[in-house]
RNA sequence: GCGGAAUUGGUGAAGUGGUUAACACGCCGGAUUGUGGCUCCGGUAUGCGUGGGUUCGAUUCCCACAUUUCGCCCCA
């Protein structure tokens, strides 16, 4: 037998109708705040995430899928959005004609090489947005916002989000260089992981989790101290937006997120305190750094699959309606030509309609009515039919009378 | 990449080193029911994750691998 690959998941049944209802609202939100829907390739040159998430982080060292194609060309399955979407963007000219930031939206699938646990897995998806063209920090907000009420649409009401900023490039230079020097004397007594983070990437060193106790991490100088006077205003702007829409936020500066790409501000939306759900930020540098113009974005991306999860585990009530109206019985194999013409009518006028396929007994079909929950029943026989006649019964009063089969339509139209 | 737990039919599962792998649900057929939902009868795994090994003999013991699941790292 052949199985999935590890890390992979079939959705079909209520699963599949539970997520095309949380498709809708995540859809119909995003019409709300104007972002339009784009999908992008599954698979891109390689150099495209390897520059943007950044090549010393983890997601592009040992966790991407990397290959190549028969026309020896390096590839990879995306990781995650914001690379394919700045692509796109750049490959388009998008920047040509700004006069309106560039918002869209995407709910793709995305690959990653990791150990499956719960919440997680190799294949996923994310639902993300992303605003191109401003660099106010309104633009922040509104990411944030739309972020934040799609949770709540779906149900989740606990959420808050973490935020902090990176400053400007200025800003972050001056303390990574503080925090180096901080750090120095205690090199040998970091985590094996941390002494490499050190000359790579030493802002990562603040949400070790191996360090996350240690004395000299609750010493460490804070990026607050050496925001500039434009970083530290577009923060605080940014906190009396969020506080003007009713937005709950905790301001945890050590949060400085995975990827390599994000400057000003970043944040995390995270359910009961703690587990995340999603996360984004500002990521000024990277269209220029794509070989784009400098053009200033802003983002973010939920966990799709965890989303879906937490739903679930906090019993948050996703409609799904499996009924069906009506279900044709034929008493014998004589009325199946009649039972598949009349489905067919039946539902080219809109109902839902099953019919027994299996030639199976009287018996059995009426089992597979209650199976189906179905509203209406019809019982086709020939003496009936010889008169143009079905006999109609609804599942729920147990009503039934025999009406002209050319009534039926209407007769449904009166009852449901 | 590292660690823990699990792996018996369509489903939930019981079970033992040795003839036909319990039970329940489901499903199919039949009896009865004015055309079902109750009841009764019958049927429903050539098989106990895969591959090795130990043994006269393994689903049951050992090893490896795979998959599932929960953690770590990481990410969201």
């Amino acid at each position: 037998m052949i199985l999935k690959q590890k890390g992979t998941y079939d959705i079909f049944g209520d699963e599949a109708k539970k997520r095309q209802y949380i498709n809708e609202i995540l859809d119909a939100i995003c019409q709300k705040y104007n972002y339009s829907k784009i999908e992008t390739p599954v698979f891109e040159s390689s150099e495209l995430f390897h520059r943007s998430v950044g090549e010393t982080t983890d997601m592009v060292q040992k966790e991407t899928y990397d290959f190549k194609d028969r026309g020896d060309r390096n590839l990879t399955l995306r990781p995650e959005g914001t690379a394919s979407i700045v692509r796109w963007f750049i490959e388009n000219k998008l920047y040509g004609n700004l006069s309106d930031p560039v918002k869209v939206y995407y709910n793709m699938k995305m690959y990653r090489y990791e150990r499956p646990q719960s919440g997680r897995n190799r294949e996923f998806s994310q639902w993300g947005i992303e605003l191109f063209g401003s660099d106010s920090e309104l633009a922040d907000a509104e990411i944030i916002s739309l972020s934040y009420n799609a949770y709540r649409l779906m149900g989740l009401d606990n959420i808050c989000v973490k935020l902090n900023t990176l400053g400007d490039t200025e800003s972050r230079e001056n303390y990574k260089k503080a925090l180096k020097d901080y750090l120095k004397p205690y090199i040998n007594e970091l985590c094996e992981d941390c002494q490499e983070r050190f000359e790579k990437n030493p802002l990562r060193i603040l949400d070790c989790k191996v360090d996350c106790d240690n004395d000299i991490l609750k010493n460490i100088p804070k990026i607050s101290d050496f925001l500039n006077e434009t970083s530290l205003t577009r923060f605080n702007k940014l906190k009396e937006l969020l506080d003007l829409m009713d937005i709950k936020y905790i301001v945890d500066d050590k949060l400085v997120r995975g990827l390599d790409y994000y400057t000003h501000m970043v944040y995390e939306i995270v359910l009961d305190d703690s587990y995340a759900l999603g996360g984004g930020g500002r990521y000024n540098n990277l269209v220029e750094s794509l070989g784009g113009p400098s053009v200033p974005a802003v983002g973010f991306a939920m966990g799709y699959d965890r989303t879906m999860a937490m739903l679930e585990d906090k019993n948050i009530n996703i409609p799904i309606n499996n009924d069906i109206d009506v279900y044709l019985l034929s008493v014998s194999s004589d009325e199946k030509e009649t039972s598949a013409y009349l489905a067919q009518n039946l539902r080219l006028n809109g109902f839902i309609v099953e019919t027994d396929l299996l030639d199976r007994s009287l018996k059995s079909q009426f089992k597979s009515v209650d199976r189906f929950n179905s509203k209406f029943l019809i019982v086709l026989n020939d003496d009936d039919l010889a008169k143009n006649e079905v006999v109609i019964k609804d599942n729920k009063t147990k009503e039934e009378e025999k009406i002209n089969i050319n009534d039926i339509i209407d007769y449904l139209d009166m009852h449901i």
